[in-house]
DNA sequence: AATGAATGAGGTTTCATTCAT
DNA sequence: TATGAATGAAACCTCATTCAT
């Protein structure tokens, strides 16, 4: 025996986590996370009120795996663009964004419910998601730094005031196109399209001469 | 008799209610909307329990005051910006962000609640919120469809696209500059800061001849 | 002056306590005694919390003055019959039960809420009422022990058990035709009725020669 | 495993129901379903206050389990009585009358809660209590239209009032010496009384010759 | 490992009653 | 006399959590 019996156990634990997560999420998403009680998710992962304890401490640790999930999820995505590789930092960001907008979309009720719901919850959700913030705020800052050297990027410019429009923008359009709408969408165009509009914004191109 | 008695109850019971609104406005802050429990709210109010339900009908009654308390200062902030031509357009975005971002500045803890909170609450406030964001997003469709007239704004943009992008810039500008820090700052240096970005992006303004 | 104001005074007391009353009555109909509170009263009655304890101590007690009033309609019906007059017993009875059926029926809502409500009220109301009961009760066993005298009656009676007959036909009757129902009747024709069955039961009249 | 865990933890559920529901009529008697608050039933019963939520959804929910044990009590001793035509009618009435007797004689405090509190509560209960009502009146009509055949009853009965002279009878019959009284009684012998009276009244059998 | 009955603190809401005006 | 805002006890109900089986 040895291993065998243990290998087994550990894959069941695991399957069962899964089925409690899995209905979770679709609890979570139908009645809200503070609406949602202990009892739903029982009730709707099929296993008894103590199981449920056996395998998550709380409601938000719950909640806590999901975001955990999905950041992963991001972050997998966003570290498959290779920085070496000779293309443009333009093209760079748009290929970021264009994969982060499909992982997003790939996991639509997880995105739903960690946009919809991850505020005002536990003090650990809201600690992750700002240094994951935060991470996304100090790599924009450091491409425009970049973009300064190589003068891609105006002098004038108020990086802190200028990064946040460039979060909000990304965020705003997760939002529109990936929490709010149910309709498919493709993803590179939509990001290249952010992108320009960061670079060059709403003007038309100043034409020579005027 | 007459009318004396009638007014002057009538205003002790606006006081009372704004009493209770400032007081659950301060445990709002503290502890988050989920975890605030009318019986807070009674304390903090130094009323009684009955008195609070003479007054608003549940928690989210309370809440709902506060958000069209606030909807209401904004409305009035935009309202007070000449609509007549003597300005810019540019100019003109510029006064009604500066003056938003000073009004919410001016009801921090208000502003901060609302965008903290906000979310996944009522079906109401969902509703009255996503009126208001309807109608920034019309007023900036209205706005880019009138520049693109004036060949002021690119032809080739996706609107869709773009006043995310808008909204998501504004959004997150308020919650660096006011929901999140608690720094003083000049509206109108940001607001033109964003404006400038949004028509012109991060590039550097092409030069002739390149 | 003198008594003039205080006459004045009085007649509007009176005045007042009726409105209290009428109010009530169609309230206790409407929603039942126990599911009944003050609010709904003074709010029925058009005046302040307040007014109302300035004129009944309890709910309990606007009940008892409706229960006091319907007695009081009752035995002032039933008193008129003339005792004395040349009439036989039986006839009497037709009279009296008769002037009880009417009566109640004029008073229909006040004898619904009565029937259906007093029950498990207050201690007094409970007394109250079975006083009444004990008022008839003995009424009838004096006309039965009268009856046995006059061979009117059957001597094998076990008075205790018709007694309670004849009250629950009587009770029975009053539910049926009054309490349940909305249609006008003949209450002389089924007083008769009653007092007919009472007195011979259902069964055919002998015949002699059976 | 199997069923044995099931079957005993059936088995306590059920206990624990009768436990509620004992002390429940216990304290329904004592204090009257109306002053009785959910605290009073748990103390009673000695369970936590979340315990009887698991058993009854609402006091109300304790009383409709009452009334039916007690409909189904008097329906089974009904029941009992042999349909078939080896004895005459009224020993038939006789019978039934006196199992009715004696089971809620046997049930005397659920008799008392019922007959003193199922009025004007739950719209269900008046439902079912009117349901009942409506099965023996209509075995009371059909017997008596069953007895006019066989010219065992006046022809000339106004069949409304008869019969509800006939249920009041029984009904105030069962209210003085079941609810009202604490005596044991022979049931038998009332019930013959009561149907005596009902087959022939009060007056003396008259005399051949009279 | 899995169960689900039991718990009781704590949530929301109602309501009879008082009392300053 | 009339008012109605204020009160706070007490009603109803929910729910996270435990624990014996």
């Amino acid at each position: 025996m040895g291993d065998g019996r243990t290998e087994r156990a550990a894959k069941a634990r695991t399957q069962r986590r899964r089925q409690i997560l899995d209905s979770s999420l679709r609890v979570f998403a139908d009645k809200g996370y503070w609406r949602t009680s202990i009892s739903d998710l029982v009730q709707a992962a099929g296993v008894a009120r103590g199981t449920f304890y056996l395998y998550f401490e709380s409601k938000s640790a719950v909640f806590l795996d999901m975001l955990d999930e999905l950041l992963g999820c991001v972050e997998g995505a966003v570290s498959g663009v290779d920085p070496t590789q000779e293309i443009s930092i333009q093209e760079q960001l748009v290929q970021i964004l264009a994969r982060v907008l499909e992982t997003l979309s790939d996991n639509r009720p997880l995105t739903r419910i960690i946009f919809r719901e991850a505020v005002g919850l536990d003090h650990e959700v809201e600690q992750r998601l700002s240094r994951f913030d935060e991470q996304i705020r100090t790599y924009l800052m450091h491409t425009l730094s970049l973009g300064e050297q190589f003068s891609a990027v105006r002098q004038d410019l108020d990086t802190q005031v200028v990064s946040a429009c460039l979060m909000g923008a990304v965020r705003e359009v997760i939002q529109a196109f990936v929490v709010r709408s149910d309709d498919r969408f493709d993803a590179h165009s939509i990001a290249r399209q952010v992108v320009e509009f960061s670079l060059v914004g709403v003007a038309p191109k100043s034409q020579p001469g005027t």
